[in-house]
DNA sequence: GTGCTGCTTCGACGCATGTCAACATAGACG
DNA sequence: CGTCTATGTTGACATGCGTCGAAGCAGCAC
């Protein structure tokens, strides 16, 4: 059945522009703050684990079942262990209903590394 | 002798808008733009070349000398190690004047990179 | 020229990571 | 209960990657 929750990426004014780190262009990172934005960009960093997130990012209701996201070219040990990557980096989050279990994308993840590469522009 | 080759991510040719990929959430990747944007994240996913790149890109006037950066934990052999990382993915450039070298972005990138995290807004 | 400084490259070490086959777990269905 | 399907976990392997010291190059100063 078809929710009425298709736009789960759009929060307007609940996330509290996600703490993680300014843009990178404002100013040079500290130590933890580069550790903490590394730890995102590599786990976007290979290529099975894009197409896994990016399916799942683009997949209907923002939502994807593992029995849909079979074909990446790796052996389903091997999805499993990258969909826990991206779990473990706070990029997906996974819930099992009945025999399925669903991914979808932890909606300030794509706004906070967004700011992340959003260039100074003048005010 | 330095050959043109050094860039394998961006056609210098027009550089308008870095047509890499499109954003994650609009569709799936395919495998071969999920190799080309995953080298960009990579690139960004060690913390010491992400406080190296947020050096460059918040530097005044775009710019650094590698004498400017020396102070990222890291010995100077890891410090050229990690530049030419940056240089290979296509995020920075280097130019040589006088005595000293200079890291600059590369001014697409951060573009391209936004708008694959670019949200899916209302049309 | 000789020396000095800034940066890169080389060689090597050790740790992290991607991958798979095999096994283990969770729920559904009889 | 037993069995079947759907995921996750474990162990092992090979490869990749970050790091350093030492050596090599490129300009500047003398």
């Amino acid at each position: 059945m078809s929710n009425a929750k298709v736009l789960p990426l759009l929060e307007p004014a609940d996330e509290g522009a996600a703490p993680c780190c300014p843009p990178l262009t404002e100013r040079p990172f500290s130590p933890e703050e580069a550790e903490t934005a590394a730890r995102m960009f590599k786990a976007l960093g290979d290529p099975v684990r894009l197409r896994l997130f990016s399916l799942v990012a683009s997949h209907e209701g923002g939502e994807a079942c593992v029995c849909d996201i079979s074909d990446v070219g790796v052996s389903q040990p091997t999805v499993s262990h990258h969909l826990k990557k991206l779990k473990e980096a706070g990029l997906l989050a996974s819930e099992r209903r009945g025999t399925w279990v669903y991914y979808r994308v932890e909606p300030s993840v794509l706004a906070a590394m967004g700011q992340l590469l959003t260039v100074r522009s003048v005010a």
